[in-house]
DNA sequence: TCTGGGGTCCTAGGACCC
DNA sequence: TCTGGGGTCCTAGGACCC
């Protein structure tokens, strides 16, 4: 049988966490991360969940439950920066680590025994390391695969670590609310629900056929994961399928040179991604949500790939100028997907057409604003639509 | 004072091609 | 004059995760 090489590093209470860590007064106080007008908790520290505090919660909802909460913006750029070192750490255990947010991770330490010693002491030296090196705590989780790496790392926080051998699988599986399983959403649960199951051994009580009928692909994952199967494996390298910004607004509108105000600053921010990654974008999406959160897309797949403000911007707005606002909107995004690399050469980059000479001139811009960007740091240098947000020269 | 922002994967229908 | 069928791409939406 397998034996327990699969490790779940959780980190504990991320963003509120290092929150507290950077400063200290808020060290033992509840704490939120989140904010905006219309915000949601991003985090809470545990002093605030036990007021019933919890994440994607509505700020204000949250501040009724706990009314001395602090609410602190989050500081994304910090939270990358230690998200780093604590990915680095692990990388100082296995080879295999395979980062699946900003602060979580799976490492496989397979034939790493000689080196680090057996999984467990090396779940613990992996804790030790992240508290001495970064002041933080996680939560380890230790099986035979990934899927019950991940919910053993849930069991004991924070703070914890959790095994599970080989022998105990079973008996976990068996007892493992149904709800715990990741891909099981309300949805899936609901379904679940309606067929008798509420636990994960009940769905061998199925055949596969019955549960691919009601919850398509997803059934036949769930079987396997039921009979203990998982062998996904720990992968190292993942490239970004899709890179995007978006905004709630403060107010809803239906005031277009609003909306397209921010699809540029989006389209900016996009574009810049992209080319930080040295990417471009075939496709590229805008997206809405309505005063009645209802969410609509609309996406355009191009002949060329692009990476520029201005094209990205272009795109955009001519699906934005195509829909119907029924509605007042209350979130505007912008998405680029279908990536490759921009190691491809372009082809229509062989003619000297107008257009192109005018995409060429955008893109030097654009490369001149990454050059500033990078020395002088963001936001330093922006386009006069932008400057003044919610005004549009026409 | 309802419900963030950044992602991934799946589904399903239509276009289009052979 | 009855409408095959498979593959791929594109689009829109939905569920889910942190």
């Amino acid at each position: 049988m397998a034996s327990p090489t699969i490790l779940h590093v959780d980190m504990d209470a991320f963003f509120a966490s290092v929150e507290q860590l950077d400063d200290p007064t808020l060290r033992g106080r509840c704490v939120a991360v989140g904010g905006g007008q219309r915000g949601v908790v991003a985090a809470a520290s545990y002093e605030a969940r036990k007021f019933g505090v919890r994440s994607a919660m509505p700020i204000f909802q949250a501040r009724q439950r706990c009314p001395h909460l602090i609410v602190v913006p989050p500081r994304r750029q910090r939270y990358a920066e230690l998200s780093q070192r604590i990915m680095q750490i692990l990388g100082h255990f296995s080879p295999l680590v395979e980062p699946i947010s900003i602060d979580e991770a799976f490492v496989d330490v397979g034939g790493c025994e000689r080196l680090h010693g057996t999984a467990r002491e090396t779940g613990l030296a992996i804790k030790t390391q992240i508290r001495e090196q970064t002041g933080l705590s996680c939560s380890v989780g230790i099986a035979p695969n990934k899927f019950l790496a991940k919910i053993a790392s849930d069991l004991n926080k924070p703070d914890g670590l959790t095994l599970i051998t080989a022998e105990q699988m079973m008996r976990f599986i068996d007892d493992l609310p149904i709800q715990k399983v990741p891909g099981v959403g309300p949805r899936a649960q609901q379904r679940l629900a309606a067929m008798g199951i509420s636990a994960l051994g009940q769905v061998r009580g199925f055949s596969e056929a019955q549960l691919v009928r009601r919850l398509g692909a997803f059934g036949r994952r769930l079987m396997e994961l039921a009979r203990g199967h998982d062998d996904s494996p720990v992968v190292v390298e993942s490239e970004a399928k899709s890179m995007s910004s978006e905004i709630t607004l403060d107010q809803d509108t239906r005031d277009r040179s609003l909306l397209a105000t921010h699809l540029l600053a989006q389209a900016e921010a996009v574009a810049r991604d992209l080319r930080r990654h040295q990417l471009r974008a075939r496709t590229i999406t805008l997206k809405l949500r309505s005063a009645d959160f209802q969410r609509h897309t609309r996406g355009q797949t191009l002949p060329q790939p692009v990476d520029s403000a201005d094209a990205i911007y272009a795109t955009a707005l001519g699906l934005l100028n195509a829909f119907d606002l029924n509605q007042p909107i209350r979130l505007i995004g912008v998405g680029a997907g279908n990536l490759q690399s921009r190691q491809v050469p372009l082809q229509q980059e062989l003619f000297a057409t107008e257009e192109n000479q005018h995409r060429r001139q955008w893109e030097k811009v654009d490369r001149a604003l990454d050059a500033i960007d990078e020395r002088y740091g963001r936001h330093c240098v922006m386009r006069g639509t932008l400057a003044e947000p919610g005004k549009t020269k026409k």
